[in-house]
DNA sequence: CTAGTTTAGTTACAGGTGTAACCGTCAATT
DNA sequence: AATTGACGGTTACACCTGTAACTAAACTAG
């Protein structure tokens, strides 16, 4: 019978690596602030934005539209965001962090890197070869 | 300010990448069979090993026991596996596919590795230098 | 102008998940 | 033998998620 080992099965493998690195890097942010991933990536997306609508953030950070507009909601509660009505479309709400938001992201982003740098760092030589693969999946994948 | 592009960022691609391979790949044993990721893991622990109780399961596929203890439901109302009393330890439960389960489980094994095999032949001369960047991950992350 | 369609965003609901509490059994100590 | 703690497995609960239905606003075509 064809074999398959379930440990060496590639989409196991990835999801376990992947699983694996999100939960260290929740030690990132968890001590200081509390955020779930999704928390997480608005707030990434609006600090490198600036401005942007829910639907614009889901569609960069990768998010169903429901997850968007539940993790602005958590941020809004926090007072890490504002929203404002948009002039030339009033259905559209452009969000903007707020300041303590933006303190946030500056206290978050230095450690993210340093996390992602870590990485890299451990993985040595094999890094480049290794981020070069992932490049090749994303367009295998249709994800960029 | 220190700048972090979420879409170059390590743990969000490695989970995008994830989720993807993990989607594509059900469309491998979802027409057929409509299994969930935690049905596919225990089916294909159990193909691997023959018999297993639900702890070994989920030590050999990274679940917890919760979701090992429904996925193993669910299999069992499919007729897909059989529960026996162990007789050294009456706690534990010695889990067997059924005929219809090792069916299918021949089924799948096959689709998957091509499955697998496709990816690794679209990384083409980079799969090598991947598939070693991703042991030296699980050993980063202590996964193994 | 108006009817029908599309779009930004929210929400009700159903399903999956982990935590913690639980049941029955085993093992160690007395 | 009785007690205590550990262990295999299940379940109640709370939380998170996507689907689908919804609201309000915008667009399109008569």
């Amino acid at each position: 019978m064809a074999h398959l080992q379930l440990e060496a099965f590639l989409p196991y493998r990835l999801n376990r690596i992947a699983a694996a690195v999100s939960q260290d890097f929740r030690a990132v942010y968890g001590p200081h602030h509390d955020l779930t991933i999704p928390e997480w990536r608005v707030l990434a997306t609006l600090g490198q934005f600036d401005e942007m609508g829910a639907k614009g953030i889901g569609r960069h950070s990768a998010m169903h539209k429901t997850k968007v507009s539940r993790a602005v909601q958590a941020l809004e509660e926090r007072r890490w965001l504002k929203r404002r009505e948009s002039e030339e479309d009033r259905r559209e709400e452009i969000l903007t962090l707020t300041a303590s938001g933006r303190k946030a992201y500056r206290e978050i982003v230095p450690k993210a890197l340093a996390f992602e740098r870590r990485i890299v760092e451990e993985l040595g030589t094999e890094a480049g070869p290794f981020l070069a693969a992932l490049e090749r999946l994303e367009e295998i994948f249709r994800l960029r």
